[in-house]
RNA sequence: GGACCGGUAGCUCAGUUGGAUAGAGCAUCAGCCUUCUAAGCUGAGGGUCAUUGGUUCGAAUCCAAUCCGGUUCACCA
């Protein structure tokens, strides 16, 4: 049971004693005591002044008197200010908090309840490398998976690479002009990186061509039509859906290329998947189920052939599902993909992370499911994130202001190695050691910065606050809530406890008063993984997380410099700024 | 124009089911190094919580209206 839980139930106990009535914790709130004032814990007094009939102050004092009473070793003092009551808590129930923490093996995380959900996230084109917004994606899509899993759900993290289609054709056919037969191999580039730079060669390519074609007096619409390269992708998109051999050959190479580059991404920044699906194997999907819809009554069909859904009585537009020419559309493709999903997985909640700009077209998704009759369609929950902007404006492929992830992994990871070499106190590491240290602290640092801001909102990325490592929080960022439990599971592996070593220690105030913030940021934390998990959004456990490593290091820094350091202590230190300690 | 989302310190953002004098980091200013963490600490300044009205013991939080900003409303994906 938490402290808080505790407090309520020996107030509900208190108060019916008191006055002879039942009372749940509905009746009463109890916050943290705010720092300037005395005390731990606060019980809001107004809710009770109705039913009771009597003033704040004075069921204060009757409260907590006989709370002081009932329960001395749980409560040691209490003061009344403006309708709260303050509880002081006894330093042997911190401390005993501390410790049942520390013991329970499976602390803050819950047994399996028996669920299962998927969660779909990065989802890139083919075409190019990875950028910022795809980060925040993943970030966001990982935490969310980790954190249900926490809760005790069964997660499958799932990923569908759209790898065809027209603006896959544009990175082949200008790699077909230009390469020469570049490889990632031969040029020593990544693949990601490699198969993008030709579709940036053939965007100005083609921007050349059209220019040519106006000069020589065509309008601006019919030159971009008759530019020799676009003509050639359109045919090239058409021999691929037939399956021309050598097209066909060239499209798995260069893929294979980019399914290269990409996993040495996923790998550095620690995101994986269960499962992948290839547009290529789902984009037929979906047309079964426009027959059904037809001969249901949920779609219709116009005079040209294409089959459409009425919307208008939900409040939205009419939405074409099938073409004239009786190929299917992208919202086609997703309904047969959720319905593959749910009958592979019967998976109990399918959770998209998306950007905000496919707000519609989800919504539109949910709702065609649920005319279908479809069962998960209840189920399906939109992560919808905003924008990464710069603070130059919004990044744009074309005017070349795009954030490669690569990139700025990298700045992220040297950044933190130049300042550890500044600081020199990594001269018991290994180079193993170091390297994990240096993207522990990079990767850190970014996933943070890239989640403490709540998941709807659109974000500005400002690169050299980033880099700043956010104040002091950098070393500290770790602490997501494996790594907490890691660190205060120290005692297995090392057979002596970071935290006993505190406990026995204990003798001076900030100590204890380390101790009282640590006990109180643990005890919020299965909340905020709860609430994370409720939500979908891990910028509550990213805040907690903040505030925990505040705690951290406002009080190592402290006595690090105030005084002398014994070695258990340098090495608790170590371990709580999850370094190795090499002792 | 319709739909959805946002607006909190100079900047970037927190702010639990409505609770005490609205917080943090960065930036600014004033202090703190005879080096075992200055990636730090102590302190200060900085706010009409977009605006107005409502709900009540009590509102940044809930409701309504208005203003400003973003996204979206394709036989693209």
């Amino acid at each position: 049971m938490s402290i808080v839980n505790t407090i309520q139930q020996s107030v509900i106990e208190s108060l019916t004693g008191l006055f002879n009535q039942p009372f749940t914790e509905k009746d009463f709130q109890v916050n943290e005591t705010k720092p300037e004032f005395e005390g731990d814990y606060a019980v809001v007094m107004f809710s009770l002044v109705k039913s009771l009939k009597l003033s704040p102050d004075a069921i204060g004092t009757q409260l907590g008197e006989k709370l002081t009473a009932d329960h001395p070793e749980l409560f040691t003092s209490f003061n009344i200010i403006k309708g709260f009551l303050n509880l002081t808590i006894s330093d042997s129930y911190w401390r005993g908090l501390l410790q049942q923490h520390h013991l329970d093996i499976c602390y803050g995380k819950k047994a399996l309840n028996g669920k299962k959900v998927m969660v779909e996230y990065s989802s890139p084109n083919t075409n190019k490398p990875l950028h910022l917004g795809h980060l925040r994606n993943i970030f966001l899509g990982w935490s969310v998976a980790e954190i249900m899993k926490a809760n005790g759900f069964e997660v499958v993290k799932s990923c569908i690479l759209n790898d065809r289609g027209i603006h896959i054709c544009k990175s082949m056919i200008a790699w077909q002009l230009f390469a020469n037969g570049a490889t990632p191999a031969s040029t020593h580039i990544k693949g990601d990186h490699l198969v993008g730079d030709y579709y940036v060669r053939f965007n100005d390519e083609y921007k050349k061509q059209v220019a040519e074609l106006m000069a020589a007096g065509q309008t601006k619409e019919a030159a971009e039509k008759e530019a020799p390269i676009m003509k050639g992708t359109q045919q090239m998109l058409l021999d691929w859906e037939e399956g021309k051999p050598e097209v066909m050959e060239l499209w798995s190479t260069m893929n294979g290329w980019v399914y290269e580059g990409f996993d040495t991404t996923y790998k550095i920044i620690g995101a994986d998947f269960d499962k992948i699906y290839y547009e290529s194997n789902t984009y037929l999907l979906g047309k079964d189920i426009v027959q059904q819809g037809l001969e249901k009554g949920v779609f219709f069909k116009k005079e040209d052939g294409s089959t459409w859904i009425d919307l208008t009585a939900d409040g939205l537009d009419e939405k074409i599902v099938q073409r004239k020419d009786g190929t299917s559309v992208y919202i086609t493709q997703d309904i047969g993909l959720a319905l593959l999903k749910y009958e592979q997985y019967k998976i109990d909640q399918s959770i998209y992370v998306i950007g905000n700009e496919q707000n519609y077209h989800i919504k539109v998704l949910q709702l065609i499911c649920k005319k279908l009759g479809m069962p998960n369609a209840e189920n399906i929950y939109h992560l919808s994130y905003g924008m990464v902007e710069l603070t130059t404006g919004k990044m744009k492929g074309r005017e070349g202001t795009v954030v490669d992830a690569d990139d700025i992994v990298e700045e992220m990871i040297s950044t933190s190695q130049k300042h550890t070499e500044e600081l020199g106190k990594v001269k018991d590491f290994n180079a193993d050691e170091l390297k994990e240290l240096y993207n522990t602290i990079g990767l850190g640092a970014m996933k943070f910065y890239l989640l403490r801001v709540d998941p709807k909102k659109t974000m500005v990325f400002n690169p050299a606050e980033s880099i700043d490592f956010h104040g002091f929080t950098g070393p500290f960022v770790q602490y997501t809530h494996a790594r907490i439990r890691s660190i205060l599971r120290k005692e297995t592996v090392n057979g002596e406890s970071s935290m006993v070593n505190v406990e026995l220690d204990v003798t001076s105030t900030p100590l204890l008063k380390l101790e009282k913030n640590v006990i109180v940021l643990l005890e919020q934390y299965p909340l905020a993984l709860e609430q994370a998990c409720n939500e979908h959004n891990p910028s509550v456990v990213a805040n907690y997380v903040f505030n925990l490593a505040k705690t951290f290091n406002s009080f190592y820094s402290e006595h690090s410099i105030a005084n002398a350091e014994s070695p258990e202590k340098k090495q608790l230190r170590l371990q709580l700024a999850g370094m190795t300690a090499n002792t």
